[in-house]
DNA sequence: AATATTTGTTAGATAGATCTAACTTTGTAC
DNA sequence: GTACAAAGTTAGATCTATCTAACAAATATT
């Protein structure tokens, strides 16, 4: 069975994967926080169980076992905050950490019981799809806010950063998955966007966020 | 702060101390299902950190510091029993394997809200009473069943016993806590006693079942 | 009291996860 | 196409948690 530290190799290669394509060892070494010969280190150990395909100086991939590991990881880690959001009332900024812990924890009668609890729900707190009991993940592609065109009207649905800093400045501006939103205007200067929510206020929000908000169009 | 180790051993050391009085290394050794040679030296390190105190050869003794922290951490996991069994649906024999493994987690927040949720509960699902968060525990010293002179009538309150072979026998028996008893007679020949409970069936119970049956009188 | 048994300690080895320092390979810029 | 920078590797050290083998102290048995 694989070590914590293993499952977090595992789960940063995923989502490194998912996120960018190619995972290399200095993205790995700053993700995780630990030099670049521990990592070294570590990936041969990791392709010494079947769990990474490897060689010198080359990426790192995932093997079809590793990514059934890291999948039910992530699993695990996404059914954790869902629970720890809508069943015991914590906010969303503040379920991450706390699932960073939970995730690896041995016993899967808890997480099917979360699962039960919840309604099997398909998707975590900030949108990210939740892969099924066989290590399976939907491939969700959503569009940027900051690709709609002023004028159009779409529905917030998950989120590119899940960062505490940036669920923070969301409930801020009050903003939550689900909402529907419509684009008013777009600056040509610095693109960032005035955008009205559900007919109450309207908040101008630069690229940066715009970038990380993803939506999709009213049917 | 303590590794998931470090916090087995100071955990084992209170509830050794609870039961017996001393903790020596072999006992130690034997609960944690390590060598004794490992033990002398963990003894060594906690005692480094200030949470026991040790001389050669004597029995080992948690400092001020230890206690309180062991009490925390058995906190967190009569907490996490009584969470699993009342709010996840679980049974008293599932839940000790969970709670061995979520005791380690640190987030205050998420053992103060399942705290909250289950209305500040004393005692976890098998009677054992829960510290409090500033680690003090109120010591209960219940009877023995097999104390417990026939005809009279008691309320099972507590067990001497938690672990799963224990619990499932219990389930056979519909045996659980907060029933009342009443002692219909003892078998002079091996202590064994015939037990009957609200008013349905009546049952025989060797005596090293009623040494763990912990009971208050019915005032 | 002498001996045997149990309990505890010391020494030395190993495996996992990490580091720094030094070196090599790969990719980029001029 | 050489030279520089970035990325990756190797070697060697450290710290934690564990083991076994050998020895020592405390306790129990006769
Ligand atoms: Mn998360
Ligand atoms: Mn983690
Ligand atoms: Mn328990
Ligand atoms: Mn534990």
């Amino acid at each position: 069975m694989a070590s914590s530290t293993e499952e977090n190799y595992l789960k940063i290669l995923f989502n490194l994967t998912h996120e960018k394509g190619e995972v290399n060892i200095s993205e790995l070494s700053s993700q995780l926080g630990v030099s670049m010969p521990t990592v070294n280190s570590m990936i041969k150990n990791l392709q010494k169980s079947d769990l990474v395909h490897y060689e010198k100086y080359k990426p790192v991939t995932l093997s079809e076992k590793g990514k059934k590991t890291a999948a039910l990881i992530v699993r695990k880690h996404r059914l954790t905050e869902m629970f720890l959001v809508n069943k015991m009332g914590f906010g969303w900024e503040e379920v991450h950490q706390i699932a960073e812990q939970v995730e690896h924890i041995h016993a899967p009668k808890f997480f099917e019981r979360m699962d039960e609890m919840l309604g099997f729900p398909t998707v975590d707190p900030h949108g990210s799809p939740i892969p099924d009991k066989h290590g399976r993940m939907q491939e969700l592609h959503y569009k940027n806010l900051s690709q709609v065109k002023p004028g159009n009207q779409v529905i917030l649905v998950a989120l590119a950063d899940s960062s505490s800093d940036f669920l923070e400045f969301l409930n801020s501006r009050k903003l939550k998955l689900g909402m529907e939103l419509k684009i008013l205007s777009k600056e040509t200067y610095d693109q960032s966007m005035i955008v009205s929510y559900e007919n109450q206020q309207s908040e101008t929000l630069s690229e940066k966020v715009c970038e990380k908000l993803l939506v999709r169009s009213v049917e």
